[in-house]
RNA sequence: GUGGUUGUAGCUCAGCUGGUUAGAGCGCUAGAUUGUGGUUCUAGAGGUCGCCGGUUCGAAACCGGUCUUCCACCCCA
């Protein structure tokens, strides 16, 4: 019996022309990494579960894969806890490993274990997949590749305008014109948690703003009472709803909003600081915009929160996030080290391109040429040619089989290969080759010599 | 993890309120065309109707479960 071939729900098998394609756009970021300084590193596929839970919150820890243990693993259980049937308490008995959740945790990790060869400031890169247990949908898998930049051991506001500059090369390069970089900083949030004295519900707060353009003004104030944030406390942030303007003039509605929280007025500092050095860099295809209701992934971030928006026709969550942690690596034994650092969501910014239609025609092409076989002196011709080719870089390959002249060049079409060569009996004798244009039809006759002259 | 949605040929989809042998277009294979592809014409191959169970004389269709797809939450690249 054969069984029913099939994939895990969430995962993905790639096409030559889909594998050429995500190349294409790993390794712009990676040439764009490299540029700026970064180097490059990597970390197992999983770690010990204990590196992974608890760093990304409640939600994070449910959506992280964990690995079974090898071997009779049943048996060490306590009885009790088996009979419970409590999977949580059950997991860390059956489960000492857990597959990669993200590129941060595990850098945080690597930079802690391998602290005394690094010099620091270390601005590191990385590209691998990571694995989470979410609910596919348009855009979100199961199994999806990360690529990270972080730098770590400096304070300075500067590696934030890198990143934003780097965030920006990497997107014209890539032609994805029109990205919006939203910036916001932590600091910034705390401080209006704290002048409307609810900084104990700072959290809650910040989801419920983060949902604005998504639930609007109204359905963020029925969610923060929900979560037992005051009516006056709303009133006051109320501003923030009908927030717009310069990015100049945010600020100064920040500035009056925040006037008595000293952590508030630090983080309208440092995000004045960033807008001001770009303005004066400059930004080739991306628009820098201050965002006060971004707020993602503050079970770590400290600072500069950073989130990228795919231009407003595509419709795509972002494709692109970051941030400043000043104490990442303080769980794991070091105090004292900052990082920062973005991360570019490979698998969706693919789908911004392939909706936009902005991918290099050249990588559909899969040969150069195409030698059609005509039997076996001739393909051994052919093959002489063939191996002159490849020694000068082109792309060369003889059809395997002395098929049908159709099927041959039938095969060629699907490739998409633009020349074909024929070597028949006729050449064969003369010592010539024909050379045919598959896009146009046309077609000329050319002495052995000059095999290589023509694809100079 | 919650609620909903989807599944019929390689692909896109028809298939009526349950009723003979489940169809179309595209694609594929072969021929027309033994050294010239994309066009055209002709013929052909290809289906556990997602899977398991139930209702029924009879199920692709109705019901339950399960898997998958997509969507909204949650969260996130």
């Amino acid at each position: 019996m054969s069984q029913r071939p099939g994939i895990p729900k969430g995962t993905r098998d790639f096409a030559p022309v889909e594998v050429a394609k995500r190349t294409y756009i790993i390794n712009t970021i990676k040439k764009h990494f490299e540029n700026f300084g970064f180097q490059p590193i990597e970390t197992p596929s999983f770690e010990n579960s204990e590196t992974l839970m608890g760093k990304y919150g409640e939600e994070g820890d449910r959506l992280i894969f964990k690995i079974l243990n090898s071997g009779d693993y049943l048996r060490k259980v306590d009885d009790k806890i088996y009979e419970d049937r409590q999977s949580a308490a059950l997991t860390k008995y059956i489960s000492e490993k857990a597959l990669r959740y993200d590129l941060t945790v595990p850098f945080a990790r690597y930079v802690v274990m391998h602290q005394n060869e690094i010099d620091f400031p270390f601005k590191r890169y990385q590209v691998q997949p990571v694995w989470r247990a979410d609910r596919p949908q348009k855009g979100r898998f199961r199994e999806f590749y990360q690529c990270d930049a972080d730098v770590v051991g400096s304070n300075s506001l500067l590696q934030e305008v890198e990143f934003i500059q780097l965030y920006d090369a990497v997107f014209s390069s890539l032609k994805l014109e029109g990205t919006t970089i939203k910036m916001n900083n932590r600091k910034i949030l705390s401080g209006i948690a704290e002048v409307i004295g609810a900084k104990d519900k700072l959290i809650d707060f910040t989801v419920a703003l983060d949902k604005l353009d998504k639930i609007g003004a109204e359905g963020v104030q029925k969610e923060m009472l929900a979560k037992g944030i005051t009516e006056e406390a709303i009133a006051k942030v109320a501003p923030l709803f009908n927030f717009n303007g310069t990015n100049e003039e945010r600020l100064q509605q920040l500035e009056t909003l925040l006037k008595d929280s000293e952590e508030g007025l630090k983080g309208i500092e440092e995000l004045s600081f960033i807008l001001k050095t770009i303005a004066a860099l400059g930004l080739k295809t991306a628009t820098l915009e201050l965002d006060v209701t971004l707020a993602r992934g503050l079970n770590y971030y400290t600072g500069a929160i950073f989130e990228v928006a795919a231009p407003a026709q595509v419709k795509m969550g972002s494709i692109g996030g970051g941030g400043r942690y000043d104490d990442l690596t303080g769980v794991f034994g070091l105090k004292n080290i900052s990082g920062v650092g973005i991360s570019f969501g490979l698998d969706r910014i693919y789908l911004v391109l392939e909706e936009l239609g902005v991918f290099p025609e050249s990588l559909e092409k899969t040969i150069d040429v195409l030698f059609i076989n005509f039997g076996e002196e001739e393909a051994l011709q052919s093959l002489k040619a063939v191996k002159t080719l490849r020694e000068g870089g082109v792309k060369a390959e003889l059809y395997p089989d002395n098929a049908k002249m159709k099927k041959q060049m039938n095969y060629a079409n699907r490739r998409n290969v633009p020349y074909i060569i024929m070597i028949g009996g006729q050449e064969l004798s003369d010592t010539t080759f024909v050379l045919k244009n598959m896009e146009n039809g046309e077609q000329k006759t050319y002495p052995m010599t000059e095999l290589s002259a023509v694809f100079k």
